[in-house]
DNA sequence: TAAGTGTATTAAGACACATAATACAGATAA
DNA sequence: TTATCTGTATTATGTGTCTTAATACACTTA
């Protein structure tokens, strides 16, 4: 379900809360279903439970599960707003970049063909 | 000229590539002029030579500038190429991220409205 | 020759990341 | 109750990156 990626320069720790979140963001994870435990996945991904414990403290700092002590990690309920707001994340990196290109030069022909969906083009 | 933000996660020396960097892609260090030298640049940032030169070394590499041992550090002819390439990933960021917000929802308005130029609506 | 360049090396400290080994408290099923 | 899960906290250790510091050497130029 989680992989890390040790050719990946992030820390183990960071991959693990990005992917957990975006599962949990994208519906993949409902929200009360129950997380692996910390040190069941440690094991499965072969790495120190401390690590897992400060993904999940830092998923829970950002409001994506809640934990129960002796009973488990949760996914959040109100995930929908979470889902805002990480869309306005994204939507200010997007400008950012955008802003950077045009100052390189950038087209908004370019800009609009980069933004445009893959895969899709009907034929 | 260039300036460090200890506030910023980011190594030092990182700094100093993006933003020289930035300028020269931009024009605004024409090809061929001369750079501070290693020594003179960090007595004006306040940091370690090494720092500066490790600088320095990245920005050869990526081959923003050239080093003429004895004279100095000099930016590159050829800029045109490494903007295209820059604008190349700058475009592949995006469309990631575009991708990513699509994935949660976005509408092509949204995703329209981030790319949209800011402070430029004719009022 | 002298002073300014780039470049290389070695050592040290600070810090983040990850591991390892425990320990303790709460929840739950046998 | 007991056993065994859970989360949580602590201390120690090792590793790698970043940065500073102190030199040293080769090249260029006035």
């Amino acid at each position: 379900m989680i992989r890390i990626d040790y050719r990946d320069g992030r820390p183990i720790y960071e991959q693990v809360v990005d992917q957990v979140e975006s599962l949990a963001l994208r519906g993949a994870l409902p929200s009360g279903s129950q997380l692996p435990s910390v040190r069941q996945l440690a094991v499965e991904l072969s790495i120190n439970p401390n690590t897992i414990q400060r993904a999940y403290a830092e998923l829970e700092r950002r409001g994506v599960i809640y934990a129960a002590k002796g009973r488990g990690n949760f996914i959040s309920d109100d995930i929908s707003v979470l889902r805002t707001r990480r869309l306005d994340e994204i939507g200010a990196q997007i400008g950012a970049l955008a802003a950077q290109a045009r100052a390189l030069g950038a087209t908004d022909a370019q800009l609009q063909g980069w933004i445009a969906q893959k895969g899709e083009d009907g034929t």
